[in-house]
DNA sequence: GTCTATATTACGATAGAC
DNA sequence: GTCTATCGTAATATAGAC
């Protein structure tokens, strides 16, 4: 066989994107080449710039992508008023959400550093949108008696660093599965802030 | 004595480590250059191999030093038996020397990856060892029966995810002081494992 | 100890053939 | 749409003058 020829932007788009993904999260951003990229998916360098205009908006459409399936998947849970109900709810979800794509979250949280001012801007905003929405629970459930939080937004950032934690373990260990890493995460939370 | 005009070795030295650990924390190792250190620092290129066999070994010690001086300054911490007081003591600690440090946390942190293998399996023991150190509070204070915490390990692990977690927002705000901040963690965290 | 200069390698991105 | 080839630039690291 000479060379491999003819049309597949339909399944190359997508591994290019994959190839991107796997290796700025295992890498880091600056560290992989689109040369790396490329022998990944199994074209040329050059092959690439039929799918994305450069190396930057290759990052950005990753973690605008993630954010937007984040916040997607969020609005489609079934919204409770109860506080308790509510704070569980959105508990669960982002374990389970935030688990299943280690590679999105690992990148979405540490390359913010390598996007260009206007493109850290409006993925900020997405970032800050979705710890919005854990706040407003926070806040709701303090104006209804049931939590006992200081300081909302504070609560909402820490409960989140501890939440988005899971990645860094639950990788490495294999010992719990994902129902009694939720369980043990939920029976924090719900102490935590509790009034 | 016979120092020549261009002698500054007590002073190069830090200020070679100082600029990398502000580099490196702001773009990532990755997308610094020499150059731009030495730019920073005020020398040419060549002159940092006085001062670091590569760039590799630069990384390492400063991830190496400030792993080294976080168990020192635990270890010099006055050491209660009582288990509230112990993980009162460790979580004002960690805030603490934590947020004075912010560069060094967040490459201590996010820089793991840039390590060769060998560098790496030095800090992550490290990091492991500090982490134990709060799981043993942890685990002492569930056999006291003070502490109901089902698994210890997965509790410090989320417990110093939450922690750590103040560096990505106090630098953002200035809203609150240290001592306030301190204790709005506190508080969660004492209830979080509370019995 | 720092400089200038350079060897060597790799990068992102583009052009034109097929 | 992918290839080969290449342009222009910048990287790490070293050598030798001062």
């Amino acid at each position: 066989m000479a060379r491999t020829q003819g049309s597949h932007s339909d399944i190359t788009g997508p591994k290019v994107r994959q190839a991107a993904l796997r290796l700025f999260a295992r890498h880091g951003y600056a560290a992989v080449s689109m040369r790396q990229i490329a022998a990944e998916v199994g074209v040329q360098a050059g092959a690439l710039y039929n799918y994305t205009p450069d190396k930057q908006t290759l990052l950005f459409d990753l973690m605008k992508t993630h954010l937007d399936e984040l916040l997607a998947a969020h609005d489609a849970l079934p919204g409770g008023a109860m506080p308790f109900p509510a704070l569980e709810a959105f508990t669960r979800f982002h374990i389970r959400f935030h688990a299943e794509r280690p590679d999105e979250v690992f990148i979405a949280y540490m390359e913010l550093r390598s996007l260009e001012a206007g493109n850290f801007a409006r993925i900020e905003a997405l970032r800050r949108a979705y710890e919005q929405r854990l706040e407003d629970i926070l806040r709701h459930g303090v104006e209804q008696g049931a939590f006992a939080v200081a300081d909302p937004r504070i609560a909402a950032m820490a409960l989140i660093a501890m939440l988005t934690g899971i990645n860094t373990g639950f990788r490495r260990g294999g010992r719990l599965s994902l129902p009694q890493v939720q369980e043990l995460y939920w029976e924090m939370v719900r102490k935590s802030v509790a009034a």
